[in-house]
DNA sequence: GCGTATTTGCAAATGATTTGCAACTAGGCC
DNA sequence: GGCCTAGTTGCAAATCATTTGCAAATACGC
């Protein structure tokens, strides 16, 4: 039950961190709420808020599933987190600490793969419509899908579902 | 009850065009997939299920809200119409006629309204990812949030409200 | 240590979208 | 023009992520 001291300690400053960036953003500091955002920062991934909820239930039996959407609804608003959408699957909502840098994402429609990468063109196009239409922007949801190199060469290979994986045969909410 | 014969042909001819544009697209020219599809095409802007159906029932009063479902399944797959978000509201699916040229939105967190307007930048930007990535993009979903040139110059002036509305003050779902 | 404004857990509500199924019908065929 | 069948519709009920109401619990400023 009793993890390596190292590792405890190191959980510890962890810990520290999390709860004074939850003070600094004008929160309290719930133990909840500590151990979702140290989730969400230890995990590089996306996480949606049931993924979420399974795994700090882990660390945290009785935490209820609407304690992990409010939580990350007061992180949100704190900046603490991102929220954002994959294209496959509008309806869930994804979580990302912010400390992870600006990027984009893309669902490769072949093997469902989530693929990051970062560019320049979003906010650039944002600028120039500042410029030209006195627009603000505050936020923006960008979400591609497409295929990665890898499911891209080998349809190019073998074509013969066509197209059907962007039209019928793509499920709209797939469990995976 | 009847319309004036100008405005009968002209619908008529409108109906024909739908019906044939639903045939080239391999589906069944039904009486519920004509009146949506005219509708959306007639009606410049962008609809949710719940718009249409309501728009579509005072024509067709037996319509079924699922029918629309199915229909702007039917229409999206066959490429007659495109489906997309605001981004204010990721939980309702909005529609417009592909007819309409490719172009963005931007909600307004002032007065809610939605601003189209067109860049090349998301299509440099993939074609930039397909170069360096071999990534294949076959959709983006775009969508931005910010203040038009109204509600910034008047949240310039009157700054009182801080950033309050893309935080809490926000509803996630608001009804208009 | 106390008191209060916040936060949590639980149960129930919401609301867009989907599904099952029987009745209906568009359009190819004669 | 009528028949046949695969595709479509209407209705009722299911899904499922997210939200809400409320009473009990608690973080943290004093």
């Amino acid at each position: 039950m009793m993890n390596e001291p190292g590792s405890e300690i190191r959980e510890s400053r962890q810990s520290d961190r999390v709860r004074d960036a939850l003070h600094a953003a004008g929160l309290r500091a719930t133990p909840q709420r500590t151990l979702i955002l140290s989730i969400l920062e230890e995990t590089g991934g996306h996480l949606d808020a049931q993924e979420l909820h399974l795994r700090a239930k882990a660390q945290m039996p009785n935490l209820n599933l609407v304690t992990v959407y409010r939580t990350l609804d007061a992180l949100r608003r704190s900046g603490l987190v991102r929220q954002q959408y994959f294209s496959r699957d509008h309806r869930r909502e994804i979580f990302e600490a912010v400390s992870r840098g600006e990027h984009y994402h893309l669902t490769c429609l072949g093997c469902g793969s989530v693929i990051e990468f970062s560019t320049w063109r979003i906010r650039q196009a944002q600028q120039e419509l500042a410029e030209s239409l006195g627009i603000t922007f505050t936020h923006a949801c960008v979400c591609f899908e497409g295929y990665c190199q890898q499911c891209a060469s080998k349809r190019r290979q073998a074509p013969d579902r066509g197209e059907g994986l962007s039209g019928k045969a793509l499920p709209k909410n797939p469990s995976n």
